[in-house]
DNA sequence: TCTCCTGATGTAATCGATTACATTATAAAA
DNA sequence: TTTTATAATGTAATCGATTACATCAGGAGA
C-alpha cells in the first residue's frame, strides 16, 4: 500500500501532527526534526491524500466546469480547447483540479451532484442565459461561480468577458473606411448577450460615421454555416447585394461565402466579408476570412483566476478582455464605394 | 451548513450506520424505517459527501485526463472535443467523474500528483510513444490506465484505437479506382505508430492493385498545414506533378490544396487531395475535402468504459474502432490516367 | 537555583462517510 | 411457552489528514 502520514510518523519517530507540520511549512518545527521528516518523507515516495486532506479542511480544491453540448454553444464558442487549455493553466497555478463533464440534457442533474456532494469548491458557468436555474442553485447554496460571458441583465455576479462590443464596432469601422455603406449584419440568436452587445458596435459604429440605419440589413442568425449560406442566397436572389457583410461567426461566414462564390461574385473583391472568432478554418478558406480575433486562452485563465480568489475569499472584480480586428483577404480587395 | 449524516441519523431517530444502509440500498433496513429515513433526506436536501465517501472506500470515483498541448498533438488529434464528449458520457454513465488538466511541460510532475496524491482512480493516456514515462509510471503503482492510439511495441496494455491501417488502405484505393497511380503519401511523425499503421495501409492498398511502391512518393510530414504546403510546392518546383496525394492530416491537406492552387493546378480536376481526420474544415474549403473520418466520439466512450472496467476489476479488451472514408470534391473529379 | 516564557512536540478530536461486529427484536419451530 | 434462527439496528473503528489544546524541554532573568 502507498504509505500514509502514520507510517512517516512512525518511521521518523515524531508524531503525526509533527508530520503534517512540515507538510505544511509551519514554522513550528526545528531544522533537525524537519529534515528527518522530510528524509522519510522522500524515502518513500510520500505525498499526502488528496481526498483526507479535502474532508479535513472541507474543501476540495477543484472547480467545476459544465459543458452544455447544444448546437448554440458549441457554435458560439468554437475555441473550448482554448479556453480549457487557460482555466486549466490559472488553476494549476493555484494548485486547483478541473473536475469536467459534457452534458446535453440533465444539466441541472449533474449540477445538482457537483455542487449538493461537494465535488467541487466553485463552479464556471458557460452559456449563462436570463435567469438561469443554474445560477439560482449556485446562488441559493452560496457556492461561489464565475460566469463565462457577460450576463444580460442584473451584474450582481462575477464575469468574465470579451469586448464584444468593440470588436464589433471595429470590424464594422474597418468596412466603413474601405468604403463600404450597404453592410450587412448577420447576428446570433437575439435571446444572447453576445448578440445585443455585437449589435451595439455595429450600431455605434454606423452612427459615427453618419451612416443611416437600414434595418432590412439586419439579419438573425444561429451561428451555423447553412445559416449564413441561405441568408446571403435570399439576399442575392431578391438582387440585394450588399458591399459587404459582417457575420457574427466566422462559421456563418464561411458559409455566406459560398453563396456569394456560387453565385459569380468574388469575395475580397465584389464584396466583402468579416467574420467573429477566428476559427482554424477562418485561415484555411479561400481567401482567407478577416474576422475579430478574442483571446479565448485568457478568457479561461482570468476565469480560474477569479474563481479561486473567490473561493479563497478575496474580493475580485469581473473582466473584460479586449477582442483584436485581424485584416486578411476577405476584405482588402477594392472597395465598391456607392 | 450541509446536513451531514449524523444530522439526518438524529432526526430520523436511528444510527448512522442504517441511513448508510439506506443511502446504498442495503436490503436489511426495514420499509418502514426506510421510509422515514427517506423523507428526512428528501427534506433536508441531503447529499451524501463525495470526499468523505471517498476517503472511507479508498477509490475516488474519479478518472484522470491530462493532455498535452504539443504541437504534434494537438494536429493528430484535432477533436479533442468530440473526445472528451465520449468520454464525459462513459464516465457519467458509471457515475465517474472526470479530472482535466493540460500540460506543456513538467507533465510528469502532474502525472506523480494525480496518481500519489490519489486524485484519480485510472488515467486516460493519450499521445503515447515507445517508452514513456507516464506509462511506466502508472504501471509500477499498478494504477489502471488506457492508452489512446495503439502502443507500436508491445501490447501489454489495453488500448482504444482508430482502424488507421483499414483507413488509409480504403483511401489509396479509393484513388486508385479513379485511374491515379503517381500517388504521394504525405505521413506524419514516423514516430508514431499512427503514422506506421497509416504507411501500411498505403503500401498494402499499392500492392494489391500491383502498383510498384516509389519511394520518392513517401513524404514525412508533421500533421501542421505549413508542412502540406511546403511539400506540395517542392513536389511542383521540380516538376514532379503526381495524380493524387493522401495526406495524414486534414490539415496538411488544406495546405496541400493551397498550394496546388497557386500553381494553377484544380484540385478535384487535375489532381485528387484525400485527407484524414475530418475536421470540420474539411467541408468549408473548396473544394470539399475527400477524408477518412475517424469516430472519436466512440474512441472517447470506449475509453471511459474500459478503464472504469479496469478500476472495478472486470476483464476488459482493447478495442479497434473503424474508420471510414468520405468522398467529397476533392476526389470525385476526373482522373489523370496515365 | 527557581520561575517564567517560548518554542517544539505530542495527544486526541475531528471532517463524513462505511462496515465489521455486537446486540436486540421478531417470527418460526418445537 | 421456550428455543432458535433471522432480520433489523446499533456501536464503534476506520479511512488519512489537520489542528486545538496540552505538555515538555531548555534558556533567560531574578
Amino acid at each position: 500500500m502507498r504509505p500514509s502520514i502514520k507510517d512517516i510518523a512512525r518511521l521518523a519517530g515524531v508524531s503525526t501532527a509533527t508530520v503534517s507540520r512540515v507538510l505544511n511549512d509551519s514554522p513550528n518545527v526545528s531544522p533537525r526534526t524537519r529534515e528527518k521528516v522530510l528524509q522519510i518523507i522522500r524515502k518513500l515516495n510520500y505525498v499526502p491524500s488528496h481526498t483526507a486532506r479535502s474532508l479535513r479542511r472541507e474543501r476540495t480544491f477543484s472547480i467545476g466546469l459544465i459543458v452544455p453540448h447544444s448546437a448554440d454553444y458549441i457554435f458560439s464558442f468554437p475555441y473550448l480547447n482554448l479556453f480549457i487549455k487557460g482555466l486549466s493553466r490559472g488553476a494549476r497555478e493555484k494548485k486547483y483540479h478541473i473536475i469536467f463533464s459534457t452534458e446535453d440534457e440533465n444539466i441541472m442533474e449533474l449540477y445538482e451532484e457537483f455542487v449538493r456532494k461537494r465535488v467541487v469548491d466553485g463552479m464556471v458557468v458557460v452559456d449563462v442565459s436570463d435567469g438561469d436555474p443554474r445560477v439560482a442553485l449556485l446562488s441559493s447554496l452560496k457556492l461561489p461561480f464565475v460566469v463565462v460571458g457577460r450576463p444580460s441583465g442584473v451584474n450582481d455576479y462575477i464575469y468574465v468577458d470579451t469586448a464584444n462590443e468593440e470588436g464589433a464596432y471595429e470590424a464594422v469601422k474597418h468596412l466603413l473606411k474601405l468604403g463600404h455603406r450597404k453592410i450587412h449584419f448577420v447576428n446570433g440568436p437575439s435571446h444572447l448577450s453576445v448578440s445585443r452587445q455585437r449589435l451595439k458596435g455595429y450600431l455605434k459604429a454606423l452612427e459615427e460615421a453618419g451612416v443611416a440605419l437600414d434595418t432590412r440589413f439586419l439579419h438573425q442568425g444561429d451561428f451555423m454555416e447553412e445559416t449564413g449560406y441561405t441568408i446571403v442566397k435570399e439576399l442575392l436572389n431578391r438582387g440585394d447585394k450588399p458591399d459587404a457583410v459582417f457575420f457574427a461567426s466566422d462559421t456563418m461566414a464561411i458559409g455566406g461565402m459560398k453563396a456569394f462564390e456560387e453565385s459569380g461574385i468574388q469575395v475580397g473583391v465584389d464584396v466583402s466579408v468579416v467574420g467573429f472568432d477566428d476559427v482554424p478554418a477562418a485561415l484555411m478558406v479561400k481567401p482567407s476570412l478577416t474576422t475579430v480575433s478574442q483571446p479565448i486562452c485568457d478568457v479561461g485563465y482570468n476565469v480560474a483566476r477569479l474563481l479561486i480568489g473567490m473561493i479563497e475569499g478575496e474580493d475580485v472584480k469581473s473582466v473584460v478582455l479586449p477582442t483584436k480586428l485581424v485584416v486578411r483577404e476577405s476584405t482588402v480587395g477594392g472597395a465598391t464605394v456607392e
